[in-house]
DNA sequence: GCGCTTAGCCGCTCA
DNA sequence: TGAGCGGTTAAGCGC
């Protein structure tokens, strides 16, 4: 649910700060405000037209029109307070530990927002799950000399290996990948995938490392445990990609030349 | 001027970006995306709101609900290229030194603006590390009676201590200035200068305090440590808008409380 | 809580 | 261009 305010009077505007910070949420702001910083150190920067971000955690930002880093900032955890003073809406942010100050004094708010994002995702360095298979499927000797593969599985669906192949041999092999540490589960899952099929198939299971129950299990099988490397993995990560994308879409729009 | 949008179809969006991008306008969004990254490092974040920030100078912010760092970012500099692929709007940033990319897939979009902020104010800071140097030049006696210095380093350029001087009994000086509790390497440093000189030197180390692990090390090398009193040396600082910006302050908390 | 280490650190200055 | 270094560094991890 996203609240929107358009060219608000400062009384409206410190309403909705006030409003939006009980309810710590997140709030957007552009605005023609002066800035003034108190703590380790100290600052001051006059009115000017800025962007003022405030999160529910209590960080606080404050961007110019250019640049990564934000001009006036404090981390989250702040306490912050709302005011009128003089005709003037006055937004006050506290740091406990170490006690710091950061004042805004607002001339005119243009436009201002405030939302709660539900945002479950896991933050992952390193490449995507995608990436990954793509890598894998364009250098099938990492997962094992002389495999040649043949399909990968669509998307992430299940009930299909995310490999098949054949083998220097000349074997049918299934392959299934794991990012981690590998438990029976995979075992039983790459076991699945083979006895659904008539002929006969190798089965690898390629994964950074093996529990010892699944290692047991893989034996008994009779499939192939292949070691996956993830920092030689991450190394071949490259940014053909991106830049294909980029190339197809020529001529879009630049913002920098 | 500010262009609002709220709750605009992808299409709708994907044009409002290529105009604010050529515009070199500021851009605001707050939408349902995922975020890639791969340059010097690599990292993926599935679906989930968030805010995106791109500044007219090709500067990129993510930010997701909690925290003072973006999840996301580009430095100033970047292309930005916006288009439809699949029904869904991507936005993919490029760095070029060192070549990075930022790909943005949004899904949803539930508010955007954009503006070109005009703000010709000058940000001030307060005593900065060049300040307390100036003072430290002119009051020899705050790192230790007697003392005489005889240069200073230019600017806070490397390789070269931050005062060499002499002492009462006639001895070189080296002397470096830490404005915080100086660790380790701060004694490394001025080891560094002091074993780069043929003759016999003293090393001075001038800061707040010392953490342990630099006190041994500075007691083995044979360094002195003196106590810089912060207080004392903002008490010498002259500054008119610094002073008015520290009044300022200490009224509003004063009449907050 | 404090102290220490890391970071896609960023941004600056100088060789 | 690269190296060194400060920063309102922030943030994470150990104690």
């Amino acid at each position: 649910m996203v609240n929107i305010v358009f060219d608000p009077g400062l009384d409206e505007a410190m309403s909705f700060l006030t409003e939006s910070f009980s309810g710590r949420r997140l709030v957007v702001c552009f605005g023609l405000f002066s800035v003034e910083y108190l703590g380790r150190s100290s600052s001051s920067l006059g009115f000017g037209e800025r962007l003022l971000v405030v999160k529910g955690d209590g960080s606080v930002l404050v961007h110019r029109g250019t640049g990564y880093e934000p001009v006036n900032w404090q981390p989250s955890g702040c306490r912050l307070k709302c005011m009128m003073v003089d005709d003037r809406m006055v937004l006050l942010s506290e740091r406990r530990r170490p006690k710091e100050f950061l004042k805004m004094v607002f001339q005119k708010v243009y436009v201002m927002f405030s939302a709660s994002p539900v945002d479950d995702a896991r933050f992952m360095m390193g490449p995507s799950e995608e990436t990954f298979y793509d890598i894998l499927y364009s250098n099938p000797n990492l997962i094992e000399k002389g495999l040649k593969l043949v399909s990968r599985q669509k998307a992430l669906s299940s009930g299909v290996p995310d490999f098949t192949g054949v083998d220097s041999a000349g074997n049918y092999v299934y392959v299934e990948v794991k990012r981690c540490v590998a438990g029976v589960d995979a075992v039983r899952q790459l076991d699945r995938y083979i006895r659904s099929q008539p002929g006969p198939l190798r089965g690898i299971l390629l994964a950074p490392s093996l529990t010892n129950s699944a290692k047991a299990l893989l034996v008994k099988k009779g499939y192939t445990f292949r070691r996956l490397d993830l920092k030689l993995l991450s190394g071949l990560v490259t940014m053909q990609p991106y830049e294909e994308t980029l190339d197809r879409h020529l001529g879009s729009s630049a913002a920098s030349k």
